[in-house]
DNA sequence: AAGAGAATCAACCGCGTCACC
DNA sequence: GGGTGACGCGGTTGATTCTCT
């Protein structure tokens, strides 16, 4: 059995939080500089964890914009579930919220896209495909469809522009072309784009969306020097830890690399 | 207008890790 | 080296809000 949640250990309060505690809390974070008990009759850890997701006066409100949307898609293809790691590159979003808007919507909008993949890719394999019945993939993909596009959301906010999509990957293949990466497939096109745009030393992604700026930055001679203009504002996740350049080389080979022996 | 179901999001839980004694 | 507590992370829950019928 694991440990007992703090909370039960000497009867602290649990549950939503009080305009009184959050004024409490956040004054004592301005005197003290860290989120602990403060007084309140709550665990440290829940002090934390409401200072962290939305007490923080630099916690972004409002909904996430496209661009934000898609580096998460794409930060999730390569990390997973790392929520933490996907959080540092997209300043002022909590973990949380990327983890809540992730398993509301954009997981949803990835497996449709990948739907409608699978099923361009049959088609193109399979061109005497049965036209009297809709295939169960195609049913899918309009079911997900419908689901996605329904309730709140817009068709724009959602699909990306196809035409913006082509332009990017074309633009990005053309420059890693230029500097003899010829054997790079588009997929990784994609990949290293992004993680150029991401993680380069320049400012964040969303204000640096002109391709331009990708053609100024070093290209990546391998995986693993790729990232010697990590963010500087953020040294734990750039390369000056090697957790970075772990996970990136990890995922854009196919293969595990060898492992010392212990 | 009202009820049902879906979507959203803050908060909690459980576990691994680390630091300190 | 072992015990303990705090921290940080990812997974999950449940209350609230929204939308549809």
């Amino acid at each position: 059995m694991g440990r007992a949640p703090c909370c039960e250990k000497i009867g602290l309060k649990k549950g939503s939080w009080s305009e009184e505690e959050d004024q409490i809390l956040v004054s004592y974070i301005q005197q003290h500089g860290h989120p602990k008990r403060a007084g309140l009759l709550r665990c440290g850890k829940s002090c934390r964890l409401r200072w962290i997701n939305y007490l923080r006066p630099d916690i972004k409100r409002g909904s996430f914009s496209k661009e934000e949307e898609d580096t998460i898609i794409h930060l999730h293809e390569m990390l997973g579930n790392r929520w933490s790691v996907i959080a540092a590159k997209l300043p002022g979003r909590t973990d949380n919220k990327i983890k809540n808007v992730w398993h509301t919507y954009l997981k949803k909008r990835t497996e449709c896209h990948q739907a409608t993949i699978n099923v361009s890719k049959k088609r193109s394999m399979k061109p005497k495909c049965d036209s009297t019945a809709p295939s169960l993939e195609e049913s899918d993909v309009s079911q997900c469809r419908h689901n996605s596009l329904d309730k709140k959301q817009t068709v724009s906010s959602i699909q990306p522009s196809s035409s913006e999509s082509s332009l990017i990957i074309d633009s990005v293949a053309n420059l890693v072309s230029e500097a003899g990466h010829e054997e790079f497939n588009q997929e990784m096109f994609l990949d290293d784009g992004f993680w150029l745009e991401t993680l380069s030393g320049e400012e964040d992604i969303m204000e640096s969306k002109s391709l331009t700026s990708i053609s100024s930055v070093d290209l990546p001679t391998t995986s693993l020097t790729c990232f010697k203009n990590i963010d500087a504002r953020n040294p734990s996740i750039g390369c000056n830890t090697d957790d970075m350049c772990l996970w990136y080389d990890l995922f854009t080979h196919d293969t595990l690399p060898e492992l010392p022996d212990f």
